[in-house]
DNA sequence: GTGTATGCAAACAGTTTGCACAGAC
DNA sequence: GTCTGTGCAAACTGTTTGCATACAC
């Protein structure tokens, strides 16, 4: 993907083209492994050293209200953030914290309904998956 | 369920059985509304006013580790207790926040594998629904 | 009597906020 | 030129930790 790719897709959201917008809209993309914010600055150390960490939360509150990265939730309590396109979920290794993907199709048969007892409109449905990775599982 | 009944089940989770523990014990299974650890420590500023913020939270995680009550990683980031049995999935009101209990037989299909590509093995399935509760819808 | 649980206060981590300056449009 | 984005520092919230005392067993 293009930089200027990423610059038609941030004035298609309607928002400013910046430089630490580009560069993080590039980490959180390139980061397969669902980064935290601090991960995502340190990850800017080298090619843009004065990006802030505040402008890094700032930035990626802007990116997830305007639906271009997902927030997650889970573990550690942290702010995770998914730049991945297209429906899938995530499995947590409960020894490691380690994230993975799942492709909804392989994993389970989720009916997603669209509204839940009580007058509950559904917005979106997320599994989640409580692991154990292979890695901690051999050197156990 | 009597307070005689908490000790027991304390004591058989190897437990000691101690004024603030069935308090907490007590407030977690009795508030419904998945209380973070602030909420626990206000519910009890009545009854044990002594009982402190920091023992609510390592009681807490001594009634998670025996597998007495559930966490919640949901939401704000906080941290939030579920004293429910048995197993059901939460539906959260991206609104107003509050998280309702369902039913998984009610509301989805979930295929429980025992393990996921990659060497995954599946402890536990979570399923997660973003809602509009009717009263957010309402008042809208 | 021994060992764990408790309470208090201080430390800590992650996130948010206020404000002056810089940059996109 | 205007209005929003940025960087810095300080504030804030929720949680954890260290240590001396109290209590369950």
């Amino acid at each position: 993907m293009g930089p200027s790719e990423r610059a038609e897709r941030l004035q298609a959201a309607g928002l400013k083209v910046t430089g630490p917008r580009l560069a993080i809209l590039d980490a959180v993309e390139r980061n397969r492994n669902h980064p935290s914010a601090e991960e995502i600055h340190q990850g800017l150390a080298e090619s843009h050293p004065s990006v802030s960490l505040s402008t890094v939360y700032s930035t990626l509150g802007t990116f997830v209200r305007a639906g271009l990265v997902r927030k997650l939730s889970e573990v550690d309590g942290r702010l995770r953030v998914d730049g991945t396109k297209g429906a899938h979920d995530h499995a947590i290794c409960r020894m490691c914290g380690v994230i993975f993907d799942i492709d909804r199709d392989v994993a389970a048969a989720v009916a997603t309904p669209t509204e839940l007892p009580g007058g509950l409109a559904v917005l979106e449905v997320r599994v989640e998956y409580d692991v154990v990775c292979s890695n901690c599982r051999t050197t156990d």
